[in-house]
DNA sequence: GCAACTCTTTAGAATCGTTCTAAAAGATTG
DNA sequence: CAATCTTTTAGAACGATTCTAAAGAGTTGC
């Protein structure tokens, strides 16, 4: 069972650091920890605090600088997607393909819409000289009391 | 022509202070400045800091405080509306109606979606306890080399 | 394995948009 | 006009983010 669990692991590991590699990046200890929590399991949106939080908590110890400075090369190299729905703060999303989210106001907490059925029609033409880089929807959600 | 000219203006001002003392807000120098500025002719789209460079440009002499301040009342009177598209700075919209937006990244400038025929078809329901509070699109658009 | 080189990390300062504070100025009511 | 309430404002404070430059780690060639 243990050798399992560290297969596993180191497996993952072996992925990041093909990843990082991939993009240019030195797998140094901090973006390796930082790689397992973004990539490890489900789609997840972080905000640069909330994940140094979590680096906290499981035992890494690297600044809030290394995460946005973190955060941002995972983002240029594609990993990363940043979501701006909230003036205060930035979050950042592990999911890169096309999709939408949920935004909780009351919370602040984003989620993928589910599904790729979201159609959007009558949009119009870009403006000349321009040209669409993405179309993004926010639903925003109150809680209903 | 100048009397025309006068007297359309003191119509508008008319206007702005009913308007003002609906939102329950006294009609001071400061407040018709600004409303003059933002609903005088087609629908704007500013942030603090570019409103109160056009006031001051206009003569009009107010601390950035209190167009911060007043931005916030007439959002909360219902006469503007924010967008968020960029982490840096908020922008207020005084096109309060059902509508989306362009945002020209190179610029840092929004723009209405002409047109009312934006459908968003395949939008899950908004998970239990929530409800919509709108839905939001922008269409983010670079400029073509 | 080790030197030489380059890339990263980091603490702390700096920045920037925005909000807060408390005191002075202005609007309103009777 | 006096009394009262609201607004404005300069400047301090704030919070997320970025910058700086010096120390640390990863890499490469030998």
């Amino acid at each position: 069972m243990r050798s399992t669990v560290s297969k596993a692991v180191s497996a993952h590991k072996g992925d990041l650091v093909a990843k990082l590699r991939a993009a240019g990046l030195r797998p140094t200890r901090q973006r390796i920890a930082l790689g397992k929590l973004l990539f490890a399991d489900c789609d997840r949106h972080v905000t640069a605090e909330c994940l140094h939080q979590d680096a906290t908590r499981v035992g890494a110890s690297l600044s809030l600088a290394t995460v946005y400075n973190t955060l941002h090369q995972f983002t240029n190299a594609g990993l990363l997607r940043q979501v701006i729905v909230d003036g205060e703060k930035t979050y950042f999303d592990t999911n890169t393909g096309d999709h939408h989210h949920f935004y909780f106001e009351d919370q602040g907490l984003l989620a993928d819409i589910p599904g790729d059925d979201v159609r959007i029609d009558g949009l119009p033409k870009p403006p000349a000289g321009t040209e669409i880089e993405r179309v993004e929807v926010v639903v925003r959600l109150k809680s209903r009391d």
